[in-house]
Formats: C-alpha cells, sequence, structure tokens
DNA sequence: AAGTTCGACAACCGCGGTTCA
DNA sequence: CTGAACCGCGGTTGTCGAACT
C-alpha cells in the first residue's frame, strides 16, 4: 500500500510566497511555536502545504538566516566539509550557521558546472564524485553525469551500532582512545556499516585534529567520539 | 531593440526514518 | 506489533533577471 499524499493539493496556493502569507506564517508560529506542520496551514489560515510552510520557514523566515554572498571562508568550508560528508546539505549547512541546507545545496549545484568546466585544474577539495569531463569520438569535452549512491545517515543509532561494533573488535567499554590505530578499527566499523567511506573517515579526522591545534586545545582528552559528535548535529 | 542563453535561487517532489495511536 | 501520519532530507524543476548575441 502506498503512502498518502502529505497533502490534498487541491485548492492550494502554489508558486512564490506574497508578504501576507510570510506574515501569517511568521505570526502564527510566533505565537504558538514551530511544529505541526501538517495542520499548520489550517490553523494560520494559509492555503499552503504544511511541507512548503515548513520549507518557507527553514530557509527565508526563520531567525538568524543569513542572507547574501557566500564568503570566500564559508566558500573554503563548504568545498571541505563536502569533500568529507558528501552531499549530506544538512550537516553541511549545520557547520556554517545562519546558512540553510537549501542555500548551500544551491550553492554547490550553480558553482559545479565551473567546477566541471575547470575539471583538470588543481582547485582543492573538489569531491571525487562529482561530475566528470569526458571527451567523445571528435575530442569534444562532454559533461558525464555521475549518479552518487544515496546519502546515508549518520544518526544516533548509527553510532551505538558502531560502537557495538567496537566491542567486537576489543574495545568493551565503546571507548575509543587517541591513537591512529584505534581510529582505522573505528573507520573500518563505519565502513563496515556503509556509513562512510573509510579513507574519507581518516582523512576528515585528521583535518579535525588539525583544526584543534589550530585552535591550541589541549589533544589529550580528545576522543573519536567527540569528532563524530562534531558530524552531528 | 529583440531574442536567446545563462546563472541564481525559490519552491516542489518523492523517499526514507521516526513517532505515535 | 503494525501501519498511518509526520518530519526532514536530497534531488529536481520552475522562474526570473542579467548578460550576451
Amino acid at each position: 500500500m502506498g503512502r498518502t499524499p502529505c497533502c490534498s493539493k487541491e485548492g492550494l496556493q502554489r508558486g512564490p510566497w506574497t508578504t501576507i502569507e510570510d506574515t501569517l506564517l511568521i505570526q502564527y508560529i510566533q505565537s504558538h511555536g514551530e511544529g505541526h506542520w501538517m495542520s499548520l496551514p489550517k490553523k494560520a489560515g494559509l492555503l499552503r502545504c504544511g511541507k512548503s510552510c515548513r520549507l518557507r520557514w527553514m530557509n527565508y523566515l526563520r531567525p538568524g538566516i543569513k542572507r547574501g554572498n557566500i564568503t570566500p571562508d564559508e566558500e573554503d568550508l563548504i568545498v571541505r566539509l563536502h569533500s568529507l560528508l558528501g552531499n549530506r546539505w544538512s550537516l553541511i549547512a549545520g557547520r556554517l550557521p545562519g546558512r540553510t541546507d537549501n542555500e548551500i545545496k544551491n550553492y554547490w549545484n550553480t558553482n559545479r558546472s565551473k567546477r566541471l568546466n575547470n575539471a583538470g585544474s588543481t582547485e582543492r577539495g573538489v569531491s571525487s564524485v562529482e561530475g566528470q569531463l569526458k571527451k567523445d569520438d571528435r575530442g569534444c569535452v562532454a559533461k558525464v553525469k555521475v549518479h552518487q549512491p544515496k546519502a546515508i545517515r549518520v544518526s544516533a543509532n548509527s553510532i551505538i551500532r558502531n560502537n557495538n561494533i567496537l566491542a567486537e573488535l576489543g574495545h568493551h567499554d565503546a571507548e575509543v582512545s587517541n591513537d591512529l590505530h584505534d581510529h582505522k578499527h573505528f573507520g573500518e566499523a563505519l565502513v563496515c556499516e556503509n556509513v562512510m567511506d573509510f579513507d574519507v573517515f581518516i582523512q576528515g579526522y585528521e583535518e579535525y585534529q588539525q583544526q584543534l591545534l589550530k585552535a591550541d586545545q589541549d589533544l589529550d582528552g580528545v576522543h573519536l567520539d567527540s569528532f563524530v559528535d562534531s558530524l552531528l548535529i
């Protein structure tokens, strides 16, 4: 049996939001709070799908949303995080205060064409899963669409499951020490669970350590747990 | 000046995970 | 325990203005 549609599309407003609709949504959420998106439109007097309301709020109306151009620093961070996390926009957005997953996704997709045109250049951090250029019979360069495997969410349960695997690997208390050997065990666990590519994991962790070193923090107390936690919002 | 192409981004869609009755 | 509803995510499409021919 299939799922029922999230909402009836009949009689619902679509397309760009008007100022009045924005105002109604803001006023309702300010007085009733977020959540219950399915019933929100009716209560707020909006002729919109609940998902549409949620999207509008999350991406544009929510307080603290940063508008405007992506700064070079943000761009660098996006590139680095994308090389580490892939197309997990919500995770990447979580590392960029005020930026939304939709904004970052749009930014990446519109700039990806530029990257493709610059393929072969030495731009840092371009993911290996990006589209590739291929020469046709006439030697012309054509874009080749590369279908990326669907992203796998790293949930708290994933970590718990992996901790169990760690126990099997000899970490009975699931505590991960700070040497690379143990990191590799943890990485193997993640890879076994298809959570992430092992090499990407190690690369990401090493970057994480570098960040900590830059921040002049004491690494003695740093455990892999905090790294994984850092990947979670 | 008119038509076309391109880039940016807002919005929609479908799917999978989670929650709850 | 089961299934429907809810929620959040990533992929894709639609729209509009700017740049170009």
